[in-house]
DNA sequence: AAGAGATATCTACGCTGTAGACTTTACCCG
DNA sequence: CGGGTAAAGTCTACAGCGTAGATATCTCTT
């Protein structure tokens, strides 16, 4: 019988020992250390590279030591989208409501680009769980910008619409972009027009010319611009121009 | 699944013709039989309900046979997403390119509704599929929409940069508008009072006092206003008004 | 030093996707 | 009709998954 119930042996590595803190290797876990060995993972190989067993091996722990940390892989994941979320900076305070949304949107596209595994999580994961148990850190950017917003002027009502109407579109678009997002520009051109090509000329006139202008993507520069055109409308819908009928 | 050791009482119709669908039974599969009950599958029970097993428990076959109609789970879940995506039909040759995007975008809405579990799918999928490698299915709308917009008058740039904006907020839209939803109005609000009383006052001043107004959510008349907002702005971007202002 | 409570481990179960070898079925052709 | 063949479907098996429950071990307080 290979089993050895009681056996010191399979300790038999140097020092298995964590003595008196005095290991530097084993120190205790914390929920933020665990928290940030995951986001590790995933951001090195992907969502579905974050198992238990894999992230304990990490660790150097047992697997089931994790569940002292997060009561199973879902709330882990949670944990990793909160995580994220609170890398974003947003001044509240700002005066220039506008000029804050167009420097907000910038700062969660970076941090998005940062963590493109974490993106779906983050549009995927709170379907799951109600707006009023989410925990402090993945409501703080509603309740800043809804700050700001009403420190601008805005109704709490307005805000709330301003709200949905800023985050919808940098949402949308960051997936967008991440969508067209690609390692090597000139191999993409190449794949998009083999590709195109592909698809029958009768249905597909548009697509197939269009090869060059899919292949250079700005996603910066597509955000900007987006954001202009929401905040003209906006500007236009609460300070509305006289504008002549038709 | 029924154990039947000995019967061939599954095999004894008299007669089984797979060129006329004759037998109800053990019809012979097809791509469109299998994705129709995995999408059966997820619009009941969710993306996680889809496996082999189960799908194959589904149509009465064993969960190997799948794989002659996709090479394995991940080209399933790809179906089923483009399954959903035609479901959407587009004009392209309406001559109202405001009022096309408008009707196209409250389509969209009614179809991310009535198959909720499958918009992560949807915006997510695509993530590991360059665009060129993408089935024509799922490259339709983006064709329709560029016709639409070039036979508006727009050039294929402009008609891009457009497509991308509306798409972005499209797609952000339904993931706030899932992410709101919930059964029970009622219950939502005392759930959201409870929930967001119990966040720091000097942290969350504003969230705080919102419940009532986060409660009451339309999506549909967000989702216009919205695209009213966008199409102001996309409107205003490309045939500037001369506006003075002061 | 001893007890207590937090922390980590071990074992095991039922589920998953799918590779590879196999059997059955449907259809074509002489 | 008979036989051959390719497709369709099945069977078995394996490695990996999340996690329940019992157990062991460490750490701190008294």
């Amino acid at each position: 019988m290979p089993e050895n119930p009681t056996g010191k042996e399979a300790a038999a590595e140097p020092q298995k020992r964590p003595g008196k803190g005095a290991s530097p290797k084993r120190a205790r876990l914390t929920r933020e250390i665990v928290l940030a060995a995951a986001l590790r993972l995933v951001d090195a190989d992907g969502l579905d590279a974050l198992t238990m067993r894999r992230l304990g091996q990490a660790l150097e722990r047992d697997p089931m030591a994790l569940y002292r940390y997060a009561p199973n892989r879902g709330a882990l994941l949670d944990g990793v989208a909160e995580q994220v979320i609170q890398e974003l900076v947003i001044e509240p305070a700002d005066p220039d409501w506008q000029s804050q949304l167009r420097k907000t949107a910038h700062a969660f596209r970076r941090m998005a680009l940062a963590h493109p595994h974490v993106v779906p999580l983050l549009v995927t994961r709170p379907l799951s769980t109600p707006l009023g148990l989410r925990p402090p850190g993945a409501l703080r950017p509603l309740e800043q910008i809804l700050g700001l917003l009403t420190r601008a002027g805005f109704s709490p009502e307005n805000a709330l619409h301003v709200y949905r109407a800023y985050y919808g579109y940098l949402y949308g678009h960051i997936l967008n972009e991440l969508q067209e997002l690609v390692v090597d520009a000139e191999e993409n051109e190449a794949l998009l027009r083999l590709g195109l090509h592909r698809l029958p000329a009768k249905e597909f006139p548009n697509l197939r010319g269009m090869a060059h202008l899919l292949a250079d993507y700005d996603g910066e520069d597509e955000l900007d611009q987006g954001i202009t055109i929401l905040l003209t409308g906006l500007q236009e819908r609460l300070h509305p121009k006289a504008v002549p009928a038709h």
